[in-house]
DNA sequence: CCACTGAGTGAATACGTATTCATACGAGGG
DNA sequence: CCCTCGTATGAATACGTATTCACTCAGTGG
């Protein structure tokens, strides 16, 4: 491995002016600079990153947290999330989370030497802010609280839950069913607590079902087999909204004639000519991932400090064909 | 910052034994051992992985290479990457290609201090080798050549077109349409060529059409316009394939009635029931992704050498409901 | 001609860990 | 009882870079 010494000696100078040309290149005389260039070009030098962070205590890297990256939602964010984060050269750490032990993802947060922790959609979150703060790493939670404690940029949960609660009663159900998703994912909860609190008065009959997308086909089933069925459907996540789709299609059922489908997160896939699933979702131009990640890099450069508190979004209806007929 | 001095301290031992409780604990005494690890269990002690990596020069950081995940092919491709490389222990550092500037992804090649690169789906990767070389780091591609030096694992793309070809011969076309995506994508490249070769002799009409899947529209509508349309469309991604399936849908074609349509890759949506799409991919049974993966460990822990060579598997066609009336 | 300034540079040091080398100590064989 | 050997530990060093401190030297003002 050639080193700064290397470059050094070629050069006919200290290794402190090779770190001062790499760093400080203002004040350095322009003969010198230009022959330690030289030296670094002809002996392919780059600086060793673990030994500049080791002393700068900078490492130049984001921590994102999310997961799985084949559910389109999540591939979706952590694109954003790195696109961004390269954009302002910063180089990305992913940390995926695997469904069979959720909590063990967070076991990266302790030994990442990350400058900012990023926060995506996880099923579980909630245990994740203890790590976070002990850690001492500037985070953020993008898209769904981390609880009360952590600091947020996303949808209102509970008004994207109310919107839909408001926006389904124009089609007069009789019977809602609730795609649910895992109970333990909180922004789902916050979803279904607005929905039915906005629905309460309404005297609708709601029913509830909830499960990971592998093994929510069984419930959803019976649920479809009641002899009271639903007339509309709201799944907590345009995931569920594609997954009940894609079954009422198999069982023969008329969409939205026989049953409506609303979905919620409006994501990219949803508006979809071939789906076409009405969602309810963040304003077109509001780019969350964004928003988030310029609170999170303002929290780094400030050490910490400063830029916190949370923002939630109010979400909007995109009326698309699982709901409307033209 | 709690480093493995300030433990020594509070353990009454020297440094050096904090440094081998933590790699070579059965090199120190039982009563040691539990003295230092509780001092590490107080002062809530984690060694610092810079540090850690200068002197061992090993980083655990393995760094994935691939195209937008807004792209389920590659979501796919990342999530499996990431997960095999978590389950191993090693940290992923994942690089995301810009459209816009597809060369410039490749800088990070020279400036990571990763143990492995693994390279996924790309628009452009033929220069990426020249800086793979010089990196000097072990390397793999997966999925999709990167030209003859790469070392590769992934579908037999020339022998995926041939496929294609031989399956929508027994549809009986009139005029087939190929849907290529960008042309400097050598695996798409490879896919066309073994099509081509494999339709010459029955003498069937080929159109083709190439672009990106956001400007793909307009050449697309071109193709469906002429007088003599494509009766058959093998899309070179299942991507293009579902964009197809879209437009036809829109523009009031039947499918597989009308128009027939064929992918390549067998991504996961295209299983779905929604779309059904037919496609050309590799066997179930077969993941190319931790073939790749093993094989890359495997250079790291013999230090770059052995288990050089490439690996071409024979793709298998998966007949949907886009070719096939049932 | 001297004191002073500021720019440019090199020597030395620090970052936190792994490893080598040396040392101390207890056990076992003669 | 002495020598040897093996085990357990500490002191010292190395990794590659950024930064502080001290130094030189040319230029300036008195």
């Amino acid at each position: 491995m050639v080193s700064s010494v290397d470059v050094a000696k070629l050069a006919g100078v200290s290794q402190a002016t090779v770190s001062r040309v790499l760093n400080n290149p203002e004040k350095v005389n322009a003969p010198t600079l230009e022959k330690v260039k030289a030296a670094i070009q002809q002996l392919n030098y780059r600086p060793n990153a673990a030994a500049r962070s080791l002393i700068s205590r900078k490492s130049g890297i984001i921590a994102l947290f999310c997961g799985q990256l084949d559910e389109p939602d999540n591939a979706e964010f952590a694109n954003k999330a790195v696109m961004n984060a390269q954009q302002k050269g910063y180089t990305v750490e992913i940390h995926i989370q695997n469904p069979d032990k959720p909590e063990s993802v967070f076991d990266a947060i302790l030994d990442t030497q990350a400058e900012g922790i990023m926060m995506g959609p996880l099923i579980i979150k909630g245990t994740a802010v203890e790590y976070l703060k002990t850690s001492g790493i500037p985070y953020i939670f993008c898209g769904s609280g981390g609880g009360q404690e952590g600091i947020t940029v996303g949808m209102d949960n509970h008004a994207a839950g109310k919107l839909a609660a408001e926006y389904i009663s124009s089609l007069e159900p009789e019977t809602v069913g609730w795609l649910g998703g895992d109970p333990s994912d909180l922004r789902l909860q916050e979803r279904y607590q607005g929905f039915v609190e906005a629905m309460k008065e309404s005297g609708v009959r709601i029913v509830k079902v909830t499960g990971d997308l592998e093994d929510i086909e069984l419930p959803f089933t019976a649920m479809m087999a009641q002899k009271q069925r639903p007339d509309v459907i709201v799944a907590a996540t345009d995931s569920f909204g594609i997954f009940a789709l894609d079954f009422l299609y198999d069982y023969g059922y008329a969409v939205p004639e026989d049953v409506a489908v609303l979905g919620i997160g409006n994501s990219r896939q949803s508006a979809m000519n071939y789906l076409s699933l009405s969602s309810i979702g963040l304003p077109d131009d509001m780019d969350m991932v964004a928003e988030a990640f310029d609170r999170l890099s303002a929290m780094i450069e400030n050490n910490g400090q400063g830029s916190r508190g949370s923002a939630d979004v109010n979400p909007v209806v995109y009326e698309r064909r699982t709901t409307k007929t033209y």
